[in-house]
DNA sequence: ATGAAAGCGCTAACAC
DNA sequence: GTGTTAGCGCTTTCAT
């Protein structure tokens, strides 16, 4: 900013009005007449007017801005929730922050954003973040209101948008399930990660309704990525005793999960049939198309947004409403055809 | 923000020091002695002081940030951009606000974020962008720096930072003609968009020095996304007279095409060898694994967030630099056959 | 090397 | 419904 631009003042000069009615016209119609607000909007026109947001910040006693804290901007996932979260903001006129908190300066700007003045709230998809950056300002002055979307934190009372993971699993199995398979294996999230410890923990429970083994030995070890789902492949190659399908608990282990069997000569679902989770955009477009289990991501990320500006600007409910949203099967061509390898 | 934070009163009077002291031994730490600046750091860490970015860009007359302008968010291509450019930014204190252009608001808001005190830089990385945008502020007071980043404007001089998209589609073209192909396809991006110039012109021109017929119905339209690539399979599928070989101006073009063929029960590379562009992470995941040209997205988002940075400190260059960062083939599995059909 | 003081541009009491 | 005025918390001359 190194020349000057058209301020409150000139508009109010422009207008034969005070500083003040401008303002309120501005960001206060109602209590402006009718015609004194055409007047100012004529001025605004004609001085080419454009509001300050620092000063107005500063005004305020507000950041202008909240942020969005992902694990992995990478992860094609996020994509469309981070989509959803900007369209819902953007009414708001809050700047939307995104930051990677996997990122190489995580820690020190991180803390920065929540402890004050740089958010006035938070939407949070990480929540394997560090206690005292989840907490923070929870012994200060003021902490921000915060809402987590897809993972939460345990036994927190904090407002949350998440889907039944455990549900998601259990469709996944039971389709899997009703194609004949019943030596099925899981490959799963981050260790700790609270979307793993759902989904196999719904994906065993559905394995015991239906009477199913539960073999440790086909629980994979993984953290989402499609590099994760190429080395679990490996495993189960290596395996006497394969599962003769797979449940993964993200469409990218999936996808590496699939490439890595093809590239071992194993077809899928001749050999072997695999269920993702999320269905991401390219889900549809691989070879084969991936089964999977839908998450309404755009509406994840509208709703979070929404309940976060109820929350800072109290309307709604105290907080702590965690909101559930429905999954679904899709089926596709990686579990095409029932099981045809002997069960063993 | 509701309740009080430390300001720097409040530690000038905790460090017996006036709060000019405080401002200097936290933003220019040079100035001030020593001694003192450790007094005002303790202090700092006492009273718990978080510094107000909104007053500090009001007085400083700056909007504390820089937005990116990105196509479209849900395309994994810019992930890793948008990565790059949130780490070169980190250091240096700006926000890193990221908006989608073909957002439902785009318009509104665009324009308020180019045209003043929203953003002190941009970086664009959608060169489609209707022309009152790209200039905005051009008869103003004042406009941000810009840096456009893998698109540019054709005769344009403002900063840049891109690749060679002629010479990585001669270096598609070369590896497919190497493999003994001479019945080459091009699946294009969005018509008028730089790259699709390019690339496409680039493919002529190679085709031409192969000494190769360039037909233009064996041009698909595209539009970079998955939906496109399979759109084109269809019109490949429908042809009579089919180029043995497709080169796709994006991965995610090839990846629906490969999914869509497949699904017509056609081969990769046995029937049709196709390459991307781009090497975006799953390429080297999907089946068959994808032969594509390699861009150093991070590196492309590094460079442009360091020659904002330097165009808004008045450092380095006067402007209008265009850097050209390379690309490479990577060759995989879906033209990993030669050529078997007969080339008619 | 440090301090005093004047705002940056806006909004929100408070008057009228 | 509109005007006056006092800051929001910081940086930055200008003195010293």
């Amino acid at each position: 900013m190194t020349k000057r631009f058209p301020k409150i003042r000139d508009v109010a000069e422009a207008a034969g009005v005070s500083t003040a009615t401008v303002s309120r016209a501005l960001s206060a119609p109602e209590m402006v007449s009718r015609d004194t607000r055409a007047i100012v909007l004529k001025a605004v026109e004609a001085t080419g007017y454009r509001m300050n947001h620092a000063a107005r910040n500063l005004r305020r006693r507000q950041a202008g801005g909240i942020v969005v804290l992902v694990p992995n901007l990478a992860n094609p996932f996020f994509a469309q929730i981070l989509s959803g979260i900007a369209t819902a903001m953007a009414p708001s006129g809050y700047n939307v922050l995104i930051a990677d908190t996997r990122q190489a300066d995580a820690g020190s700007s991180m803390l920065d954003y929540l402890h004050n003045n740089r958010a006035d709230g938070l939407i949070v998809l990480d929540a394997g973040l560090p206690e005292e950056v989840l907490s923070a300002g929870q012994g200060r002055a003021f902490q921000p209101p915060i809402v987590f979307a897809c993972e939460w934190l345990e036994g927190d009372d904090r407002a949350s948008v998440t889907i039944d993971n455990a549900y998601g699993a259990r469709l996944a199995i039971d389709h899997l399930v009703a194609l004949g398979h019943r030596r099925i294996g899981h490959v799963m999230g981050p260790p700790d990660n609270i979307l793993t410890l759902t989904r196999a923990q719904g994906t065993r429970a559905a394995l015991a309704a239906h009477g199913l083994a539960v073999r440790e030995g086909w629980f994979f070890a993984g953290d989402f990525s499609l590099g994760s789902g190429a080395a679990a492949a490996q495993r189960w190659l290596a395996m006497d005793d394969r599962p003769t399908a797979v449940f993964c608990a993200s469409d990218a282990m999936a996808g590496g999960f699939v490439g890595a069997l093809h590239r071992a000569g194993v077809r899928v679902p001749g050999d072997v049939s695999v269920v993702g989770f999320d269905d991401i955009e390219i889900a549809a477009h691989l070879v084969p198309a991936l089964t999977t289990i839908a998450q309404p991501r755009r509406l994840i990320g509208e709703t979070a947004a929404q309940k976060l500006l109820d929350l800072i600007r109290k309307t709604g409910q105290p907080g702590g409403v965690r909101d559930v949203l429905p999954v679904e099967l899709v089926v596709r061509e990686s579990t095409g055809v029932p099981a045809r390898r002997s069960p063993r």
